[in-house]
RNA sequence: GUGCCCGUAGCUCAAUCGGCAGAGCACUGGUCUGUGGAACCAGGGGUUGCGGGUUCGAGCCCCGCCGGGCACCCCA
């Protein structure tokens, strides 16, 4: 047998019930976007290399780039964010603001592939662009958590944090504004390696330890938002920019209770650090406690993204969701019943005098709006046509012969338990509409 | 991008020290010309991921590439 070509590293294929139940993860995403007034929107896979570069930090050494046939130098999307300031900026006479759009495509990143991290993913984007008000970060946040609740996603919290705050830390640590990035990168990882381990990252990082411990110390503070924001007030007061970040917070906290978003659902988390270099407010993730595949989604605010295109600047919040990740939880435990065919019934065939009647029947069936099939195969043992259905779990057959054409009537085979039921022609289709309407 | 583990039939795996490439499941056909899933019988299917090297001889040893996984970096 010839070889057939592997697809490329960290891509993969979906088969027909993946595909199905992908859709259906994607379907309960848009109905959830457009609960909240978002829009669809598309912009090109590809965008000119310069659109890309100088937005992500490190990062942007995971961008896919080539030359096309005109030697221009271009890029696979590394997310839906940076097209959508372009697009922003392109097209900002055209757009209603505060603009609210959703996007739902696939990003590249050349990345070294593990579970969860391909190299071709869905990312299912909400923004909104043109306002400060912490109203619209309430809104990604709480538009999330009914996101991720609509497909049953176990255990999963979103955590916050505050860019400002996390700036102000080399302050408070008494380090130059350089080491910010070393103490990001120090308290992430506090979950994952412990409060010792931090430290040592830091100390070992030319970190004090006096200053590392002051800036653990701090991030560690936890309990009820209310009495966390005070005890902060009062650690960082005087402080610009910490105090900005503080009082972000609580308004977007307040909004979120009185939206009634489930507490359960997310929290404040000093140690959040997200490393894309255009955020500039709150930031979020989604974690699941349940599912160990690291972060569900990215969000943020990013003040000054589209004004790095337009020169005009548009303030912005949004929030992105791994279509890849959820995907492979809810498909490894079985998260989401979704049937395993689109076909709702088939028609057999029985020999060349009679496939006449089963083809005319079929058309009825599919003009009446039923997803019905006709065995294409060519022999038309019913043996061979009723393994067909079986095998593609089609939930019934409508066996029609000789005899029925007679008589004007048709075999309703119930594939689940070999259950038949003889029924006039004429009466099939209600009985088919009746049962799609039970499912 | 760095380090490590892995790749044998569609799937899961076996093959002693380097010595004739196998099994189960799946698939195809039949038992069964108006009834799927079960059983029984038979059959097809492999350049052992690809290419090179060492050797009388390589699935096994060495090198490169492709692909999968883990850790780091980072991230959805």
């Amino acid at each position: 047998m010839a070889r057939a070509p592997q697809v490329l590293r960290g891509m993969r294929d979906f088969l027909p019930e993946q595909m199905l139940l992908r859709q259906h993860v994607l379907n309960s995403f848009r109905e959830v976007f457009e609960r909240y007034g978002f829009e669809p929107i598309e912009t090109p896979v590809i965008e000119y290399l310069e659109t890309l570069t100088g937005k992500y930090g490190e990062d942007e050494k995971l961008i896919y780039s080539f030359q096309d046939r005109g030697e221009r130098d271009v890029g696979l999307r590394y997310d839906l964010t940076v097209p959508l300031a372009r697009f922003v900026a392109n097209h900002r006479n055209e757009l209603n603001f505060p603009f609210k759009r959703y996007h739902i495509a696939p990003v590249f990143r050349a990345d070294r592939p593990q579970r969860g991290r391909y190299r071709e993913f869905w990312q299912c984007d909400a923004d909104i662009v043109g306002t400060k008000s912490m109203m619209a970060d309430a809104e990604v946040v709480s538009v999330w958590i009914d996101a991720l609740s609509a497909i049953n996603m176990p255990g999963f919290v979103v955590h916050i944090n505050h860019r400002k705050l996390l700036m102000s830390l080399a302050e408070v640590a008494g380090v130059p504004n350089e080491q910010t990035s070393t103490i990001h990168r120090a308290i992430d990882k506090l979950a994952k390696i412990g409060e010792d381990g931090v430290i040592s990252e830091m100390v070992s990082n030319d970190i004090p330890e006096d200053a590392a411990r002051r800036v653990l110390d701090l991030v560690s503070t936890r309990g009820e938002p209310g009495h966390v924001f005070e005890q902060l007030v009062d650690r960082l007061q005087g402080n610009t920019l910490a105090e900005e970040g503080l009082t972000e917070l609580r308004s977007l906290f307040g909004y979120l209770e009185s939206m009634g978003a489930d507490p359960a659902h997310y929290t404040l988390d000093l140690t959040l650090a997200r490393g894309l270099d255009y955020y500039t407010g709150p930031v979020f993730e989604a974690l699941s406690v349940d599912a160990n595949i690291g972060s569900l989604g990215g969000a943020g605010r990013y003040d000054g993204l589209v004004g790095m295109f337009s020169g005009e600047d548009l303030p912005a919040t949004g929030c992105s969701l791994g279509l890849e990740r959820i995907f492979d939880v809810i498909q490894e435990r079985n998260l989401v019943g979704v049937p395993p065919t689109v076909s709702q019934t088939m028609v057999t065939i029985f020999n060349e005098e009679t496939v006449g009647d089963s083809l005319s029947l079929v058309g009825e069936l599919r003009r009446a709006g039923i997803s019905c099939e006709i065995y294409v195969g060519e022999r038309w043992d019913l043996r061979r046509q009723l393994q067909y259905a079986n095998r593609k779990g089609i939930p019934t057959t409508v066996i029609l012969g000789p005899d029925e054409i007679k008589r004007g009537e048709v075999i309703l085979r119930e594939m689940e338990t070999g259950e038949q039921s003889t029924l006039a022609r004429s009466d099939l289709l209600g009985v088919l509409q009746a049962r799609s309407a039970h499912a």
